[in-house]
DNA sequence: AGCACGCCGACT
DNA sequence: GTCGGCGTGCTC
């Protein structure tokens, strides 16, 4: 028995607190107990027994525990424990991250099991032809067995409807005890039928599956990864010894996570699928993390946060649209929920796979190195073939809300042709780089060849490499035009010159605010479902999760700002824009066409994507990363800060850069600068970036700035925040 | 993050 | 005199 325990508290402080256990309690790992911090009674959660002893301080005792059994099983414990360390966030923080509201607030851990629903027959005869709703619903519960009350309901049917059918004995209840025989279809439904290439991954995977290996799998729009990583569950599942203990996650991009799906996913894996993303409410939320937590042999397919449920035993993993964004967390425990899910395979000894059409040079990068498996689906099922893509030079062109003649033209067509048309233009921030719109060239710094970026926060031009500061000049350095601008510019007005060119068309304008609500969007696009012409206007986001079959023209506004992006990821970026544009439009009959602009039209890579040809463009853009010493190459840490003046802020960074100077001259800094939207909400914001080719010295630092800037106690009205492994930089 | 302590201004 | 503002510091 424990004579003391190191807990994490879910306070927001870099440390963990020991504790005395009283005689004759007994405590493990993992498990939820009360104690008191200072005036304060909370809940926290074993993570080690018997620490080593701390020096000058007495030990309070725990005051009762929550259960006699841990909450957290061994395995996401030490997951949490590493990523607070990777990710330099407060410990306690991570750990209570992974469990849902009630539990961390003490609630009681022990919960009814969630009712499953089936139906008691397999045909619909024996209701009267008056009971409609009843039929639709049993007929449905005959398809998609082992439904739970709130999946009831969201398929649009209610509980007097379900009463009525018990009451006839037509459907049957079970707890999550019986799930194991009731759990169906098992063994699995049919195999999907493959392809020759689906089946040449399929087994090239299933070769070595009793170990830890990465696997990335390269599958253009529409060749079927998803039905290689159906084919790879079952086969799993099959395979294994002990398949009523046996779990599996599937992360997928926020977005993606449609009732289309999940469908597809049940259609095979009938109950055993279970879905977690940020709409839940708490009780599901709790329900289905308590499922996990039991060890059900369930198939969990989820969003970022579902990386961090209590899996007892996984047996594979899979990463759909691995290049993703949405699987970094951008604020609070900054963590990567596809570097996670590698940790976690790498725990249980399983494979993970990632897959993707555009994959992010990190994992190519890996692949390139040994580390992942490199598997490619090169052939497009169906029967529309790729999208003709071309580049239009739009130097010295005038441009009518960022939209040139040519353009404006095959809009016309496209308009009059009845089809649909899709534009993509930059998030406000995106580009901050000025060029000459008459021969091309971006400002470049005299003292390097990096190039300037603009900081419109105080009209100024700045170099991000070695701090040189200049105005915005008048004229064109290289061939003396007045045609400097900032690139992107104008595209708050594309919507309105749309409107007044084509008024007889809807122009809808998608952005992060339309998105918010769910719905809303759906709502937004129906004219778009349902073929009428119209005109898309919208951000990157577009281009993610939805399929536009009636959209025949896809228009890139502003390659430039891909580009000359200050973000090193903008041309990254621009590849995975074009491709996954080009691979969702003109699904059906209608070939689709993407047209690009930009002022580099003699630019190698803008000419090589429009060849299609991904793979070697995201190799020559990973070799111009290693020769710029830039990630994957070389690892990177941001520091930033936000307060009430640019000035204070700007003060904290620098301090914290001559910090670096003195402990670590080896590792570079690059800033402070002011953020690129240096103001938000009030606040102004800055960041430094601190980058080495090796992970354990530069996480040192990280470690030893954490320390310093928490120990130092900013004044309240300032912010600070660390980043590993930073995913935008703006 | 809480929550106390502490040290100055305007209220009964 | 003392109620209460929130600046600073600590919590095993
Ligand atoms: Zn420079
Ligand atoms: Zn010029």
């Amino acid at each position: 028995m424990a004579q003391t325990v190191r807990v994490a508290l879910p306070r927001p402080v870099r440390q963990l607190f020991d504790y005395r256990v009283p005689e004759g309690m007994d405590l493990v790992p993992g498990q939820r107990i009360r104690v008191p911090l200072g005036r304060q009674r909370l809940t926290a959660l074993v993570v080690e027994l018997d620490p080593p002893e701390l020096p000058n301080v007495t030990l309070k005792d725990v005051e009762s525990p929550l259960e006699d059994w841990p909450v957290l099983p061994d395995q996401t414990r030490e997951l949490l424990l590493w990523a607070s360390r990777y990710y330099q966030h407060p410990p306690g923080e991570c750990v209570f991250a992974a469990l849902p509201p009630a539990l961390r607030r003490g609630a009681p851990a022990e919960l009814p099991a969630p009712e499953y629903w089936y139906p008691a027959t397999a045909h619909t005869d024996d209701l009267s032809a008056q009971a409609r709703r009843q039929r639709e619903l049993l007929q449905w519960l005959i398809r998609y067995p082992g439904q739970t009350i709130s999946t009831i309901r969201s398929a649009g049917f209610n509980r007097s409807l379900l009463k009525a059918l018990h009451e006839r004995d037509l459907v049957r209840m079970a707890t999550g005890e019986d799930i194991n025989e009731t759990a169906a279809p098992w063994p699995p439904a049919p195999g999907v039928s493959l392809n020759d290439a689906q089946h040449e991954v399929l087994s090239s995977i299933e070769q070595n599956t009793d170990a830890f290996q990465p696997h990335l799998l390269f599958g253009i729009t529409g060749s079927g990864k998803t039905e290689v990583y159906i084919r790879h569950l079952q086969q799993r599942l099959v395979d294994d010894p002990e398949p009523e203990s046996a779990q599996a996650l599937v992360l997928v991009p926020e977005i993606s996570l449609t009732p289309q799906t999940l469908a597809r996913f049940e259609q095979h894996f009938g109950s055993r699928m279970a879905v977690w993303h940020s709409a839940l409410n708490a009780t599901e939320r709790l329900q289905t993390w308590s499922r996990v937590r039991r060890g059900e042999p369930l198939i969990l397919i989820g969003t970022r946060s579902a990386v961090l449920l209590p899996f007892s035993r996984l047996i594979t993993v899979v990463v759909d649209e691995e290049h993703d964004s949405s699987y970094k967390q951008m604020e609070g425990f900054r963590y990567s929920a596809r570097d996670l899910a590698i940790y976690r395979a790498r725990q249980s000894g399983c494979p993970v796979i990632l897959g993707s059409a555009t994959p992010s040079l990190e994992s190519l990068h890996n692949a390139g190195e040994g580390r992942f498996r490199l598997h490619r689906l090169t052939e497009r099922a169906g029967s529309a073939g790729l999208p003709e893509t071309r580049l239009i030079d739009v130097r010295s062109r005038p441009l009518e809300g960022g939209l040139s003649r040519p353009l404006i033209d095959q809009i016309e067509t496209t308009i009059k042709a009845e089809e649909q048309v899709l534009l993509f233009i930059n998030r406000r921030g995106f580009s901050p780089v000025v060029m000459c719109f008459e021969c091309g060239t971006p400002i470049e710094c005299p003292h390097c060849d990096a190039r300037l970026t603009y900081h419109r926060f105080d009209n100024c031009l700045r170099c991000h490499h070695c701090g040189h500061q200049q105005a915005l000049p008048r004229k064109c350095p290289e061939c003396g035009e007045e045609a400097l601008n900032a690139v992107g510019q104008g595209t708050e007005k594309t919507e309105t010159v749309l409107q007044q060119r084509f008024p007889d068309t809807p122009v809808l304008r998608i952005d992060r605010d339309s998105t918010r609500r769910r719905g809303q969007l759906d709502e937004m696009l129906k004219p778009v479902r349902e073929g009428q012409p119209c005109i898309l206007v919208g951000t990157q986001m577009l281009a993610k999760g939805h399929d536009f079959p009636a959209v025949t023209l896809a228009g890139i506004l502003d390659a430039d700002g891909g580009l000359f992006s200050s973000d090193f990821r903008g041309p990254e970026h621009l590849a995975q824009l074009v491709m996954q544009v080009g691979g969702r439009s003109g699904r059906a009959a209608k070939t689709g066409r993407v047209l690009i602009q930009t002022c580099q039209s003699g630019h190698p890579m803008l000419n090589e994507l429009c060849q299609g040809d991904y793979l070697s463009v995201a190799w020559k853009l990973l070799d111009e990363r290693k020769a710029a010493d830039l990630p994957p190459a070389t690892f990177m840490t941001a520091f930033r800060v936000e307060g009430p003046s640019m000035e204070d802020s700007l003060t904290v960074l620098d301090e914290l850069a001559d910090k670096v100077a003195a402990t670590a001259p080896d590792i570079p800094v690059l800033g402070p600068f002011p953020a690129i939207i240096a103001r938000k909400a009030g606040r102004y914001r800055a960041q430094i970036l601190l980058q080495h080719q090796q992970r354990p010295p530069l996480h040192r630092l990280t470690n030893q700035l954490c320390q310093y800037l928490e120990q130092k106690r900013l004044p309240a009205s300032l912010r600070w925040s660390v980043d590993v492994d930073p995913q935008s930089l703006d």
